[in-house]
DNA sequence: CGTTTCAATGTAAGCGCTTACATTTTTTAT
DNA sequence: ATAAAAAATGTAAGCGCTTACATTGAAACG
């Protein structure tokens, strides 16, 4: 039966060829990788060399077809082309490395299929938990992950009345918060940015805010201008340009994030305008950018890195079978820095 | 003999549910999924329904073991807390999507030995191809490399001695050009702010650049101001106020990447200096940053976006078992901003 | 010493898939 | 209609690993 063709070429070492070299079994071989105790000291360190010598590496494949855990867990974020979620990704790293867990990253460009086909692949992958970020996705998705009972915790999003295991800031309180502030400063002509809000909770719930502070002020949505785009810089410039020339022009822009307000004000210096003499911008996120910028970015500040220690933990105690306990509301604090001032005079 | 105990919970489907459900052989569906066109088209819509019916999705693990192929590339890039590979990492990666190819990345934290490790764990994920940053790594990565004949390219760097193949641009050349450009301006005190050098032959090239040129101009090396930090915007700054202190104070500050200008930047606010005025700063890698800093920062564009993308070529040409050709060289160009100015008058 | 216990190891049955090869069905040519 | 060729499908052998269960050998006990 075994027509083993002659083979000469050199191949990748297996579990077996390290069986042999060492003189056990394969059994006592996975048992040395996997729960060092179990096997005798000297056979231990035989079969060790052997793994050394030959250069060999378990399949993981292979691992996890037979064990049935990967010790490896997912995350899907929109886009890495920012730092947006690079200090919390990486912090949410940290924590998963200091248990044993490798981290798989992926990225959907905000759309809702690409993520449902993201998380199709990490799954298949083996991946024993997800993070997700925000609470908008495909039926699909939520099905699929449900079905296949996996792990999952929401974040960058907290709303009360989602039922998703989440850790998050509530994006709506927190832009309001922020609106309000940019009220009490006198303005009434208000610009806004905000990132398509289609499939975008976070976006979607900070825009929200900025509308029930307005009507809360006697201003009509109606009167606030108000650009929706893609997220990026350049587009974020652009649209603060289109804003300039509304009439009347708005005294403040309120940008989705800090990508936008970084664009906001490129532009505003681009057409000479000073910030905020002649016009106020404020940001979202506060990534490290903000500061950096001139002038110095107003902002509201999340806690992205306790944000992806605690979505760790969430994963962590789900998968052990243990109750995670509610969802995780963070509060976020409004930065106060020089892109922010009073309206000027005259409406 | 088959025992199996009644299962009443929901398994996950496998290709044999969706081949008892559609009344065909397992070898059928495996068919249906990867080359429908050997079924015929009656078979394949009674699988593919049942596949949808009963949310099927292959066994990554299971597949990549029965194949031996993944359609997946891994990249390691040293870090995800900042833009410099995003740009180049997404071209690379959208490359890789029109050819079927899942891409997963990792991050090693500069640091050679989490590199090793995280190849390892890419490979026994089953990557087809690796792409990686830079030619330093140790001489177990690239033994591990080639004993399991994994194809790869190295990125970021060009070097006309190096073996490995390449895509890249010659980082010596380019900060050797820009230090000319600023000798040309006057500068005699030039300070030097570098990533660490060890295991990171792009940070050594671009600094011999610095020595080069001012060697050539008769500045002896022992005149550069040198600081030599951890990759981080605050560290950049850091350094830079000790460049501040040292005497001469430098007329013009080099940074080795545009984060390490941004903190420079930001740090010569704070102490009053103007820039260009009374220091000049450039960076290096013209991420987008650069051009939204006050000033605009003056450095080097590097052609990230089409090193991704030929780096993505190369390798699957590799893969298929094409003949990849040379390494190639892209050229870097400089760019003139506001944050380079003539040396200020007296010594 | 003969048992009992327990630690160390071996045996072998899958895990879910792909694919070479064998078989059956359909098409085409004669 | 019949044979040959082509297309569609089935059969079954692994891929490299883990682990339940069986076996072995040595320590511990009376």
């Amino acid at each position: 039966m075994a027509q083993t063709p002659p083979d000469t070429a050199q191949a990748i070492p297996t579990l077996e060829d390290v069986a042999a070299q060492s003189g056990v079994s394969t059994a006592t071989v996975s048992r040395c990788l996997n729960s060092p105790g179990q096997v005798s000291k000297s056979t231990r360190e035989r079969v060790m060399q052997a793994v050394s010598d030959l250069g060999y590496a378990p399949n993981f494949g292979a691992r996890a077809l037979a064990a049935k855990r990967t010790n490896t867990f997912g995350a899907i974020i929109p886009t890495m082309e920012n730092a947006i979620f690079a200090r919390g990704l990486q912090a949410f790293q940290d924590e998963l490395r200091e248990h044993g867990v490798t981290l798989l990253v992926a990225s959907s460009s905000y759309s809702p299929d690409q993520e449902e086909e993201q998380i199709r692949s990490l799954v298949t992958r083996g991946a024993d938990a997800l993070l997700l970020i925000g609470q908008d996705r495909t039926a699909k998705s939520y099905g699929f992950l449900d079905k296949r009972k996996i792990p999952y915790v929401v974040a960058w999003a907290f709303d009360e009345n989602a039922t998703r295991l989440a850790v998050g800031f509530n994006n709506r309180q927190a832009m309001r918060s922020l609106t309000e502030a940019v009220l009490d400063l006198g303005h009434r002509h208000l610009g806004v940015i905000t990132a398509e809000r289609g499939g975008n909770d976070r976006a979607r719930g900070r825009f929200e805010g900025i509308c029930a502070a307005a009507r809360d002020r006697g201003i009509p949505i109606s009167a606030l201008a108000v650009e929706e785009t893609h997220y990026a810089i350049d587009t974020g410039a652009a649209a603060f340009a289109r804003l300039m020339e509304r009439t009347p022009r708005p005294t403040a822009v309120l940008c989705g994030n800090d990508v936008f307000a970084a664009g906001a004000l490129m532009k505003a210096r681009e057409l000479g305008l000073r910030v905020p003499e002649d016009v106020s911008i404020t940001g979202f996120d506060d990534i490290e950018l903000a500061e950096i910028l001139t002038p110095a970015l107003t902002t509201v500040h999340v806690p992205h890195r306790e944000m992806g220690r605690r979505a760790a933990q969430l994963l962590l105690s789900l998968r052990a079978g243990d109750d995670p306990g509610p969802s995780i509301e963070l509060a976020t604090t409004i930065k106060w820095r020089a892109s922010l001032g009073p309206a000027p005079d005259q409406g």
